[in-house]
DNA sequence: CCACTGGTACGACTTCTCTCGTACTACTTG
DNA sequence: CAAGTAGTACGAGAGAAGTCGTACCAGTGG
């Protein structure tokens, strides 16, 4: 049956007020985006299955690394979380203690248009 | 500038006479190809390359591996022209002494479509 | 049959990546 | 200040992947 997950148009995150967020980590601007790097960080099933949970529980809320209840030692996650964020996949920010994660759709659907809806529609292996 | 190509709906082969080509070689279904997979091995700029000039230049031809003038040698372009194949990118047929590869569109629009647009659009690092 | 062309297979080497333990830092709360 | 929470940095080990030389093989054409 396979039922196809349509999420084609992304509905753009509703424009929250940037400036009173924390800075986001260092990341690649929008210009800066690779399509081998990105496509490098999506081939690790862990981690495209961590972009494909924020696009698809999540697109206007930000989550930490624990809210995903991967089952990994702290370190294996900060690991794979800088590499989402030095491709240019997800925004890091730190809101005091934890470090708060989502995904840049609109930089992403500007470069790549089409590319998060694969990620969306991606099953693990069963 | 950054002339985008528009490569949105590839024109699908005409249906060429597949059953007087000689056999494939092994590669996966349709069913069996995954998006991991495919998106590791389009993780390489000498791979996606390569795909993208299959893709923009001989849509409706196969062509030999060393049609694309790369400069490796020849160890090096058989082990990527497997790893394109292994992973359903492209599918290779034994012409008596060589070996012509050509993009699986119909299979990779049908599973993952949008997925070649990018490829398409895609170029290297000047 | 011999040389040429277009590849493969194998193996070595190097580099990258994933995994994870340990130690540490930053912030919050009592 | 002490304890708890959420994460980082470092570094080591294992395995995967890229690079490429060498030897080899299958057709093709003289």
């Amino acid at each position: 049956m396979s039922a196809q997950v349509s999420a084609r148009d992304f509905p753009l995150p509703p424009a929250p007020p940037e400036a009173e967020l924390p800075e986001p980590l260092p990341e690649p601007s929008r210009d800066e985006l690779r399509l081998e790097a990105v496509l490098a960080a999506l081939s690790d099933p862990l981690r495209i299955g961590i972009v494909r949970k924020l696009l698809l529980e999540s697109v206007e809320h930000d989550h930490t690394c624990t809210w995903f209840g991967l089952d990994r030692p702290k370190s294996s996650l900060t690991h794979h979380f800088r590499t989402l964020r030095e491709a240019g996949l997800i925004r890091q920010r730190q809101y005091g203690p934890s470090r708060r994660n989502r995904v840049r759709v609109e930089d992403l659907e500007d470069r790549f248009p089409g590319l998060l809806a694969l990620v969306a529609d991606w099953t693990p292996v069963e």
